[in-house]
DNA sequence: CGGTATCCAAAGTGATACTG
DNA sequence: CAGTATCACTTTGGATACCG
């Protein structure tokens, strides 16, 4: 299926919309990150070390593609990439932290299964 | 990376988790037809006609699996199979009409855009 | 420091045909 | 009606090397 009708499907339906912007492989946990503040690129790698840098720069950039992440470059010797919440971005928190809640629960209901 | 792995890094951050159980390719669209009451099979087809019938499938048997989906099968002449939201389905809702109403503000944002 | 480029393996998805 | 099986294709993601 083309990617342009994809898009219009998910156009549709706002909750699909919705988790189309947050729901990339490492989104939810750059989101998380920056829900702290504005963060280094690095700093953010070192914040989540399974990311591989390739996959870091590329779901940075889709986030910010999005509009809900800023990108700003400090031209200095050595360079200096901030990212941070866009307000757009900083409007997404309530749900995050929604679903960051019910995430608890669950991790809760089934470490409880695991040691009854 | 082993699929292990990757589960026990979805563990550690309770947003991922989450994402994780509601991020799959049609899973949104599946709960948010679920939240308007117990559904039959056919019906969720035709409520989502760009699904196919070997996605439907998978999606809600993840979501059975991830227990937020109940699976309830009548057997009778001809066949007939329910799925509802189980209780812990029900309790994802508010994160779900969380971002529900961001992805409709966010709609609204680039429709904006696309006629100032 | 903060990236790109390239290649390749693995996972995801659709189309189609078949079934109890 | 509600699926399952198989195959082909597309997309995703990691490893690695290189760059301004």
């Amino acid at each position: 299926m083309p990617a342009d009708l994809i898009s219009a499907m998910r156009d549709e339906c706002p909750l699909e919309a919705g988790l189309h912007i947050i729901g990339g492989r490492w989104k939810g946990a750059i989101l998380y990150c920056l829900t702290g503040g504005s963060r280094r690129y690095n700093e953010l790698r070192r914040l989540m070390p399974q990311v591989t840098q390739r996959m870091m720069t590329l779901q940075l950039r889709e986030l910010e593609a999005s509009g809900v992440v800023h990108r700003e470059v400090f031209p200095s010797v050595p360079p200096c990439v901030e990212y941070s919440l866009t307000e757009l971005g900083r409007s997404l928190e309530p749900a995050l932290m929604s679903l960051r809640d019910w995430g608890e629960r669950y991790q809760q209901m089934t470490s409880d299964r695991r040691q009854p």
